[in-house]
DNA sequence: TATGAATGAGCCTTCATTCAT
DNA sequence: AATGAATGAAGGCTCATTCAT
């Protein structure tokens, strides 16, 4: 479970928890296990660090700290600040891809697959807010990390296809309306659930309700399901 | 139904536009022509910079040098960067405010009234990609700042109490389904059209699309004004 | 009694009061009464300021906010920080050898003569803190400012002439011993007094006593004048 | 009875001496000898640099240069400017404590013994007019930092109670009047070699004498041991 | 004379990064 | 592999001083 796994090829150990996996970054030689240790602890530093403060609000001192880890050693695994915000990022995507490959409606009915997937995504992102931060920084970047990334797997999402399956089965069986962009309408899930977390803060403080119990996620829940099938509707 | 934004009309009400009333309720002294003027370029130039880098990667050097003015001259008008930066927040929320102000939907039809909110909501945000960039900063920030600010109509929105009117009228006359929650749905119309402005760099990495063009705006317009009016038949 | 006097001459008008006797500094031209109260304040609050913090310490502008002056005054007034200084520093000394003048010691037996010559130094110095503080700071520059005024009158004292012939009728009187350097128990005399102002705070931190009651500056004069009368015993 | 002065015999006592005793009971850790050099080098350059510009004026960089050292460091070390003064206050202060250690008089003669003391003050002083420099600055703070300080060993001195010894022996053998209190001849001891020393600019500017020659030392150390033991006498 | 605004140099402090052990 | 110490380049902020009105 300790193994290392090099980033090209990590899609091939599919049950591996994320953080089981540090996909040995940028330099992919065999490395002690207590080296892997301090690798990990400096990745799950970073990933609270940077999500909590971003890209330039984070301090490699904190993260080092946060780790447990002499900041010398943050420099020999990942070479630059950017570069581990680089890695962080990807295993922040590459960890979402895991959970969502777990995540099969095949055999379901077109509005309960769909409810699912829409579900998931809400879901996911409420547990994982971190990836939210991540995410929204790295469009603060206007992706320039994300861009050199050479961790295709990690990007690769397996909802559209899914998404796009459920769509033409429900098409085709005459419970879905014809003529969905299956792109739009993803955006529109993902959008449908990532919005209400990353904006919780600022919504919450206009809106002066809590945002992030689990009855107000319940009930935002049944509110995007009911969106996207009403509109889904014939 | 495509195509239905609110214009910039703003400018017809002098004494409350956000260019005009500098001092937004923080410095109520009466100021010289010059410096209005060089506390409005401060300004201008933070917004860039801020919408850029986000706070903490901003640097106050380059707003002044931005803004042609000295960097002293920022610290006498706004205290420290953070005020500097609570500041073009809220300023950031006026002009939104203001244009939200110019969006009347009263005597129109249901259908038409909602599809021109989802719209605003999607066309000011993609105009205003540096409004969405500060928001998410914000919440970041765990809306650290805008929870310290005192200038109340910045944030007031007129929007959910429109869209809470459209929605009755909507139902009453029963071409809108009952039981729809106007904040939910405020959230959501804000969330199709956020997101899709906010993670444009990620997804355009992903997709491998572009998504600013106008062609594709409009394609996203029509896209959710489909989704929210589909969503809301009876 | 808004007159002006010039600075090389300030010694003629006896009478006056050292705030009300501006001296006129570097630029000694006429000028207007309420461009001597501007003056009169900056000096005022200069003194305050420069006791409180030292040179280094203070700041213009604060200076000019407690003169209730516009700072650019202050520099028109003395053309920079360190003319004030000096200016300040000269007006210290002018007004100690002011009220130096006015101790009369001529008819008096040599002792109660000694007596009140110790018991003012300690009583002025204890009065006049600032002096104290000015005094000290002044000496952190090696006296580099003191060194190029060109007020000679504030800085001429009456007291070491007065010491001196009160020491020779004590002597000659056969009261007092023999054989004491003038110089060095003038210096003695002002050393029991403003070490003793100039060190309260170090010396209260230490001891945890107060030492600026009226009760202990009382005691302290009675030692003090025992010290130097019980040393000139024959 | 001039010329008694405590050599420096202190630096036989390795472990108690301020330099071999870096930390201060401030930064208890376990420090590499390279450390230990360069926070001494940063005591050495800041005891300098604050004695002659006092804590306002004294620059962090020179500090740093003077030092040889990078300014980095002096925050490593110190955390802040101002905490650097109180570590440079209280290792003046502790480096006198510690001289005074060597001054021995319970053997000597009363009078022998209070001169010694006498001109221990004057010589201690002579030597370190940084020392009064420190001084007379932190009493323009009003003792801010000397009142925080945890460095007790440091603040004590044992010459009061040594003092306190020699007028008693003094007195009960009949070679000293009675009635005086060890305080007030405490601080007028203090006077009357301080102030000599900590206003030598300004006295001698005023005088036009040299007053730092060893020859106007002696004859500085002559007087006063003659004014003290003079008023001790019955 | 007086003022508010502006300036540029400089100050204390912190950062990401590297060296020496 | 790991550590503590060191570095130089900013970074935010402030200062004494001057300009324009």
């Amino acid at each position: 479970m300790a193994g290392v796994t090099a980033r090209r090829v990590a899609s091939r150990a599919p049950a591996l928890s994320p953080s089981a996996a540090p996909s040995a970054g940028r330099a992919a030689k065999p490395v002690s296990a207590r080296a892997a240790a301090t690798r990990q602890r400096i990745l799950d530093a970073a990933l609270v660090e940077f999500a909590e403060k971003g890209l330039a609000g984070s301090r490699v001192d904190e993260i080092a700290a946060r780790a447990g880890a002499n900041k010398r050693m943050l420099y020999a695994h990942f070479g630059s600040k950017e570069e581990l915000w680089l890695t962080v990022l990807e295993r922040a995507y590459a960890a979402k891809r895991e959970e969502e490959r777990a995540v099969v409606v095949e055999g379901l009915a077109p509005a309960e697959a769909m409810a699912r997937l829409v579900a998931f995504n809400l879901r996911y992102t409420a547990r994982h807010p971190e990836f939210v931060a991540l995410l929204n920084q790295e469009n603060l970047h206007r992706a320039a990390y994300l861009r050199r990334s050479e961790d295709v797997p990690a990007l690769y999402s397996p909802i559209p296809e899914a998404l796009r399956g459920v769509l033409a089965r429900g098409e085709a069986a005459g419970v879905f309306r014809a003529g969905v962009d299956p792109m739009q309408l993803y955006i529109s899930m993902l959008a449908l659930g990532h919005f209400y977390v990353a904006n919780r803060h600022t919504l919450s403080t206009i809106f002066g309700a809590a945002l992030d119990t689990e009855a107000a996620i319940g009930e935002r829940e049944r509110h995007i399901i009911e969106v996207v099938l009403g509109y889904l509707r014939p």
